[in-house]
DNA sequence: CTTTATACGGAACAGCGTTCCGTTTAGCAA
DNA sequence: TTGCTAAACGGAACGCTGTTCCGTATAAAG
């Protein structure tokens, strides 16, 4: 009963105001970087690129994979969150193939990412686990809207739906910039065949 | 009419003997500090251990990739080699089983390095089509002295026998150090299982 | 033996991870 | 507001590594 503050987001609480920002512009920072240097970007540009020196990123993330880490956590979040928001804003079927767009989004974006944790390195265990419980109960969340809508049709599993969602975007290197977006039309598409058929 | 040395065994012909000296070294060098400290060892390592200057590493080899892979390719060669040398010295099943074992070592010794080379890097592309032609007919020759001489059944694909003896040696590192020898003790009984039974 | 193309060796340069410590500053209390 | 102190910052410095470059040594040919 001693620190009565639970107001910030998602790091540690009590800390120095001045650690929370800069522990913030480094996963900003990072997540940039990372995003168009891979994984094995050299520590000192993240630094710079988020205005501290390397012995700031030292301290917060004392192994890369720490923040590595932090990263992917963050994007898993703000994915997730981006289902809530968008059920909010659009229409049970419409929210479901912008949440899919989103999610292929972070999933080429992190790919290379994904593919240098693989080898069972420890210190990534967890991550999968973490992606699994934030994002399947997002998208179930998004299919059961659209089914209750009578715009999908019911039975599909969610996990399948993310699994799918990934593979079409696979082989998005070396086609048209936007055959994911074809895809995932495709898939909705699908997944409308059967509906209730309501209006 | 100006070269008539075909005397060598791999290497390049018409080359200098000291280069020639020199690159056995390094290969034997690098086979043995890869065994170490894997792949990613220092290339300085290697030339010390091989009694050379940096210059001469990278003068031979490029690339560190190239190390690699006339040490991935020495090995395999040896391993084929071993096949007949082994054929000529114990009778069939003897000869199959010792080489298996030969195999699994090769296989373990070279699995942090192959590892270390599947992500898709094109320079590795190669290797996997010269394992394949080298080592199957070495296997297969193997398997036929030792069906024709009816101490083991006919029909088992060599390409099977080389996977499972992969396999068979996968959990080898935190297991009794003769893990692999028993089950390769095994997997030569079930082959005799259903042979001919002459004597 | 002379010559010359080839190969050698290792100093030198550049980039990176990591540590360390003098300096700065947020938060608090008087 | 003004001190005070623990926390945090920044970046120089160190060590290790990849890679290049060029003066020196030498194998091979005539």
């Amino acid at each position: 009963m001693k620190k009565p503050q639970a107001q910030e987001k998602s790091v540690k609480p009590s800390k120095r105001a001045d650690a929370q920002r800069n522990i913030e512009a480094l996963l900003k920072a990072a997540l940039a970087v990372f995003a168009k240097s891979g994984v094995d970007a050299p520590i000192r540009d993240i630094a710079e690129k988020a205005g501290v020196g390397v012995g700031t990123v030292y301290r917060h993330f004392p192994q890369r994979s720490d923040l590595i880490v932090a990263v992917f956590r963050q994007e898993v979040d703000a994915c997730a969150d981006a289902a809530v928001a968008l059920a909010a804003k659009y229409p049970p079927t419409e929210a479901l193939s912008r949440w899919l767009l989103r999610f292929t989004e972070f999933v080429e974006a992190k790919r290379g990412l994904a593919a240098a944790l693989h080898p069972g390195d420890p210190a990534y265990e967890p991550l999968r686990a973490y992606y699994d419980a934030k994002l399947r109960p997002a998208i179930a969340m998004l299919l059961n809207r659209a089914v209750a809508a009578g715009e999908i049709r019911a039975g599909v599993p969610p996990g399948d739906l993310l699994s799918a969602a990934v593979s079409l975007c696979r082989p998005a290197y070396d086609v048209a910039p936007d055959h994911t977006r074809r895809m995932l039309g495709l898939l909705i598409d699908g997944l409308r065949y059967g509906a209730v058929r309501e209006r």
